[in-house]
RNA sequence: GGGAUCGUAGCUCAGCUGGGAUGAGCGUUCGCCUCACACGCGAGAGGCCACGGGUUCGAGCCCCGUCGAUCCCACCA
């Protein structure tokens, strides 16, 4: 490690290292310990087929700061990562990989697919945990898992079994979402409905037995083919007469009743509904509850099958087209009218999504679901931002059976099998040997495999070694928050918060802490089609991880969606710069050994100041964190280390180094120098762990340490009520207030920087006359003067000077021979009227007898205070004007 | 059709259970290469807190409407 630190701050390189040392040194590996108390985050487990973008940035920051700040508390700190297989997503990029050496999964075969995808899997599934090491992720990486290594198969197989064995896993015939691309079932979570400008086709089917036409509405003609019936309204007149009656399908030429139903709504179109039980879920329940047969006229990849006649092996789209050509040729249709509705896709490939019936897996909800909702409603589990409650009980009171059968390869296949012999259905945790039923030995698993949020709904406990009973699932179990985007919540919060209290009989963690999405500096979502996302790996090879993690949690609240702009990287890199610099200068002021606290009387009233305000820094950072609020504490650790300590600390500090040589003095403020930034470097460490690292290392190496290796493993920093220098911090705001004063009068009037005139301090009070005097060379260092004389009377010789009133002292300045006495008085009768103003202000709220009797009793003296200082310097202002008038 | 979020300085956003908007960063204006830092220092300018009501001694914050933006959910053919 470098000596000293570098003139600017360098992220390159540094922090590949520092992760190293930090890996080498197993710091992020949690084991069981029962003397301490666990703190346990399970990541979101990344797809293998990922790429880091900007929302698992944001996702993993959220996290490591939590874990590190938990870690730096002394909890036992376990960040457990993982991968998911993510069937479809994978399957679907190994198949374009087949397709372009020339070959395809049917080619190969399932077991020689499978043999390519684990290959595959090798191959670049580890690329995704590499790029959140870049991040500075401190996740335990020796018990790394991943949804289908063994263990996770296990407890996949042990709930299927499980539920099975309590009726809550069926399998049945039912409409179900079906993607013709990918060739598979997908759940209700995985639709995405686009709005899409169709048309409405009207057509007429004839009333057998009678000349009349019965005519309805249509926006996917096709569907005719599988017609089984007419819904009318129970009690629409308009066709009461109809109802039992029958008409005649055209094309098909097949009779079909016309039946009664509630489901139709009167006022929509003509009110007549065509029923397709086959292909609409409406129309399937119509279905059911007429015993119309179900005919199905589409084959898996949506062409039309053998019960559509002649247009058997037709697309969908191409039948629709064909199919209205020949009705407008018999005469039956009426008129096409424009029409926009919401067309089901399926959310990986944007395909059309085909309602069919399937014969396919279900888990049953109702049950499952009630403590599900019940522990979020009686705050077992907390969601931050509570608002989220509403999306979350949106989807519990409205939950559907989950259909949980892909016909995918790449998954855990589902553990049921059929005996050959007598069919029976054997579902089990492990093949079975032999049909319990006849005793056959030949037996053939279902060829489907499970939905991929199957396996991730376990992943809390799944990979602390469930179903085994582990010391870590008893230790690190329920975890203690979840860190994930609000737009999972359906697809994967609600699931693992049934499954753990189905399977634990717990709570799977204590809070879920939800984020937003991360977008780009128009505020459009990040999104390959728009070529328009910025990769984190980019950004953090400019600016550094810090510079990205600072960014990503500034300035946002939970659950809220963030723009992302260059800009904000720039401004945190030039944060980091900042805190690299002010560190270059307290380790060029700061001897090997010398940093021993002194005696509390060498200490100067400015040390006993940011000391305070560190104090009071690090206990609301505390509670910010524990209260999830990142964003503000960071926010405050940034106006802390750079307003505080930064331009006025060290700007303070810097006349008594060099301008004085009382040594125990410079040891006070050296010892300071040194505090100080060592517990900034903590509080800051979660969010920027890599430069913090760096000096603090640095600093121990060069002045001694506090004995740990590592920032990540030194403890928090605690308020300390010795460290509460009210008075003394209070004092020094009076004589910051008075310093700016002076830099604005100066500033104003364009005196400048070289020209260094005495000030006179003059206070009726004698704490303050003092406390300006024991800090007269700083003061006058920071105001630009040459010295400061503080007094209770206001000298003759000054009457001409320029003068700034503070609340409890004034400042002159002699420097009428530079100042226009006219300007200086047209100045203060401007500050003349604003503390009019204020008085005026203060007034009427103490003259408004409500206030007074209805206020709380601190704000009326609050206000009496302020009042009286306002009248304090007035008259000081007011005096002021009189004698420059005097003199002009 | 339900539900949610947002509307605060030119831009991007904070604003703790209601108590004067001394809010932050970027941008901008005026001075400064002051021996940690020009990725910087000092000092400014810039806000009917979307609009209209209500509750309150007091509202950016609470309630009710209106307008505008975004998102989620939903089987109206």
């Amino acid at each position: 490690m470098a000596k000293e630190l570098d003139k600017t701050y360098r992220p390159q390189g540094m922090e590949d290292r520092i992760y190293r040392k930090w890996i080498d040194k197993n710091y992020f590996h949690a084991e069981v310990d029962r003397t301490k108390t666990p703190f346990t985050i399970v990541i979101p487990p990344p797809n293998i087929t990922g790429k880091l973008h900007m929302g698992h940035a944001l996702d993993e920051t959220m996290q490591d700061i939590l874990i590190r700040f938990k870690r730096m508390q002394g909890y036992n700190a376990l960040w457990q990562p993982g991968t998911d297989h993510a069937s479809i997503a994978t399957e679907v990029k190994i198949i374009e990989k087949l397709k372009e050496e020339g070959t395809s999964k049917e080619e190969l075969g399932r077991e020689g697919f499978l043999k390519r995808a684990w290959e595959w899997k090798k191959e670049y599934g580890g690329a995704i945990t590499e790029q959140l090491k870049k991040l500075g992720s401190s996740c335990d990486w020796e018990r790394e898992r991943f949804t289908m290594d063994e263990g996770c198969n296990r407890a996949v197989n042990e709930v299927f079994l499980r539920l099975y064995k309590k009726g809550w896993i069926y399998k049945g015939a039912k409409i179900v979402n079906w993607c013709p691309v990918c060739q598979t079932t997908i759940s209700d979570a995985e639709v995405e409905y686009e709005t899409q400008a169709s048309h409405l086709w009207h057509i007429k089917y004839p009333v057998i037995g009678t000349d009349r036409f019965i005519e309805f509405a249509t926006t996917r003609p096709e569907t005719m083919l599988g017609d089984t019936a007419v819904a009318v309204h129970p009690e629409d007149e308009r066709y009461r007469d109809l109802i039992g009656k029958k008409v005649l399908l055209p094309i098909v030429n097949r009779e079909i009743p016309v039946v009664a139903d509630d489901y139709v709504d009167m006022e929509f179109g003509t009110g007549v509904v065509k029923i397709t039980p086959g292909h609409d879920p409406n129309d399937f329940l119509v279905g059911k509850r007429h015993n119309l047969p179900l005919v199905n006229i589409m084959n898996d990849d949506a062409t039309i099958n053998e019960n559509g006649g002649k247009y058997a092996g037709m697309d969908r789209m191409e039948a629709r087209k064909a199919i209205v050509k020949e009705l407008d040729g018999m005469g039956l249709l009426v008129k096409i009218e424009d029409y926009t509705h919401d067309v089901g896709t399926h959310d990986r490939c944007g395909t059309t999504v085909e309602p069919l019936v399937k014969d396919q897996w279900f888990v049953r909800m109702d049950e499952m679901i009630k403590p599900a909702a019940e522990g979020v409603r009686n705050g077992d589990i907390r969601l931050v931002p509570d608002r989220m409650k509403k999306t979350y009980f949106n989807w519990t009171d409205n939950i559907r059976d989950w259909c949980i059968s892909r016909q995918l390869w790449w998954g855990h296949r589902i553990p049921a099998y059929t005996c050959d012999d007598c069919g029976e259905l054997v579902v089990d945790s492990v093949r079975p040997e032999k049909c319990p039923r006849c005793g056959g030995v030949h037996l053939t698993q279902d060829p489907d495999s499970l939905d991929t949020w199957f396996s991730s709904a376990l992943w809390p406990f799944s990979t602390l070694g469930w179903p085994e009973k582990t010391e870590e699932l008893d230790y690190f179990y329920p975890t203690d928050v979840l860190v994930t985007g609000y737009d999972i919540i359906f697809f994967w919060v609600i699931r693992m918060i049934f499954s753990g209290y189905e399977q634990m009989g717990e709570r799977p963690f204590k809070t879920v802490l939800f984020h937003g999405l991360v977008r780009d500096e128009l505020g459009r979502k990040m999104s390959k089609s728009l070529g328009n996302g910025i990769d984190p790996l980019e950004i953090i090879e400019k600016y550094g991880a810090d510079a990205l993690r600072f960014t990503l949690v500034t300035g946002n609240s939970p659950g809220n969606d963030m723009r992302f702009s260059y800009d904000r990287v720039e401004a945190s890199r030039n944060f980091a710069n900042k805190i690299w610099n002010a560190s270059r200068f307290i380790l060029m002021n700061i001897g090997e050994g010398k940093t021993e606290k002194p005696d509390m009387s060498a200490f100067t009233d400015a040390d006993k100041w940011i000391l305070c305000k560190l104090n009071d820094t690090v206990r609301e950072v505390t509670d910010n964190m524990e209260k999830y609020e990142m964003g503000i504490a960071a926010g405050k650790i940034h106006d802390f280390i750079w307003d505080f300590f930064c331009d006025w600390y060290i700007e303070m500090v810097k006349p008594r180094l060099y301008n004085t040589d009382d040594e125990s003095s410079h040891q006070a403020a050296r010892w300071t120098l040194k505090k100080v930034l060592t517990d900034a470097l903590k509080l800051l460490h979660p969010f920027m762990p890599f430069v913090t690292e760096e000096i603090y290392c640095t600093l121990s190496e060069e002045t001694g340490g506090e004995g740990y290796d590592s920032i990540m493993i030194a403890p928090w920093p605690a308020y300390s009520d010795e460290l509460a220098f009210r008075k003394e911090a209070g004092d020094i705001d009076y004589i910051r207030e008075a310093i700016r004063g002076v830099r604005n009068v100066r500033a104003q009037m364009n005196v400048a920087p070289s020209k260094k005139p005495e000030l006179t301090v003059f206070s009726e009070e004698e704490e303050v006359r003092e406390a300006f005097l024991k800090e007269s060379l700083m003061t006058a260092a920071l105001a630009g003067a040459s010295a400061v004389k503080v007094t209770d009377f206001v000298p003759e010789e000054l009457s001409d000077a320029v003068s700034v009133v503070t609340k409890h002292a004034a400042v002159y300045m002699p420097l009428a021979e530079l100042v226009d006495i006219g300007e200086e008085i047209a100045r203060l009768e401007k500050e003349e009227g604003r503390l009019k103003g204020e008085l005026k202000r203060s007034d009427s709220m103490l003259h408004n007898e409500k206030f007074l009797s209805r206020a709380p009793k601190e704000k009326v003296e609050e206000e009496q205070r302020k009042r009286g200082e306002y009248e304090k310097m007035l008259s000081e202002v007011s005096e002021r004007l009189r004698v420059l008038r005097k003199e002009m």
